[in-house]
DNA sequence: ATCTAATGTCTAACAATGATAGATTTCCTG
DNA sequence: CAGGAAATCTATCATTGTTAGACATTAGAT
């Protein structure tokens, strides 16, 4: 033995890296499966065998990439809070008088255009989330809606009292009409529930403004 | 035959009732097993055999009594309507200033009291709500809400613009607060999530004021 | 070019789950 | 007491997530 063998040192050889890409690529098909299934028959259709039956292998391939099913939906909850955040980080980009409303109307479609996503975030039974730590795709999504509140803040002339409970406070609202209204909890069906969710929006926003 | 077989007549004979008292009261220790297994380790270790075994029964027993697991979650939650219906009825009869306040607490304090049922209303994956009529339960929990917000209003001399919508923008933000509070994604924990609630709470109601 | 070791994939099986059919017991009613 | 209905159990089914071990393929060193 020429070298220590306890840690394998990366060895960048030639097709060392193509390995990798193939690697993520399948963890990338695998996690697009599960998607597509849960999107069209919902997450209680999303099974070890019809994932693998849809790209063609036997069910026991997930395993070569995801230690369990519940890792395959956490990874999914991580994919959701990064395609909100690129839809919150656009919606920023509004003029600042409409800035508000676009972030909220960015939360709804990304909500809307991905249930299936926006379930794997939100209250799927067996995802944890607040019992391990926070993961930095939340913590993105949060912070890219913390900037943008506080230039909205800036652009009345004010500023958040408490720029971390006001975001909070926002997206809990966001949140609740979103889950409401996904539920067809909401007596005049989405359009309406979206148009509370407008109403309701400035006036709370407005009470986490200070000086 | 004498009668007609098709529909039976009740036959409203001595001991009948008390086997109908009985069944119900199966029923009815049924929902709590699996109520209390939730309670204790969460929706996912609620299964047919922990159900029955807990009550002394083989698992079959179930289906005498419900026509699936997820009726007998259906019928768990309307018992969670039933319940959190009760916690607002007594909150309504706080003095009208600190009333709208004591309905976002009872609200809260229903959902950590039994977070087990507050589950089962929201977001468990395999109960519809939305998909079918909304239960009587649910309409009853809207309704009382909607007297209690409707009173608050009187008292300050004004009225509901709306008043449906401003129970379905009330309950989305106390359900968004309890629901990220809940899944423990509040920065400061479930404290501060009640102070925002309720910090949240006031303007909100205010902006759903008319005349 | 060939041998060896690692990597990828499959076959076969496991225990646990929700659910059903049919036998069996228990209990009411006539 | 007899007959039937109601309640419960035994045994079994297909499906689920998961694992172990065999097989094949490829990478890297000789």
């Amino acid at each position: 033995m020429t070298t220590k063998p306890g840690l394998a040192q990366p060895k960048p050889s030639a097709s060392r890296a193509r390995r990798e890409r193939e690697r993520q690529q399948m963890r990338a098909r695998l996690l697009e499966a599960a998607r597509d299934i849960a999107a069209e028959e919902g997450w209680n259709a999303v099974t070890i065998r019809r994932i693998a039956h849809k790209l063609e292998y036997t069910p026991p391939i997930l395993y070569q990439y995801f230690s369990s099913k519940e890792s395959l939906f956490v990874e999914l909850m991580l994919v959701g809070f990064s395609e909100l955040t690129a839809r919150l980080e656009a919606a920023a980009e509004a003029p600042a008088p409409q800035r508000l409303a676009a972030m909220a109307e960015a939360y709804w479609a990304f909500a809307f255009a991905s249930p299936e996503l926006y379930q794997a975030m939100n209250g799927m039974d067996g995802v944890p989330f607040g019992t391990a730590e926070t993961p930095p795709e939340a913590k993105t999504a949060f912070r890219t809606f913390r900037i943008a509140l506080q230039s909205i803040a800036e652009a009345r002339g004010a500023e958040l009292g408490d720029p971390g409970g006001a975001v909070d406070t926002v997206w809990a609202f966001l949140h609740g009409c979103v889950s409401l209204a996904m539920a067809g909890r909401v007596k005049g069906g989405t359009e309406r529930a979206r148009a509370l969710m407008l109403n309701g929006l400035e006036p709370l926003f407005a009470a986490q403004l200070s000086s």
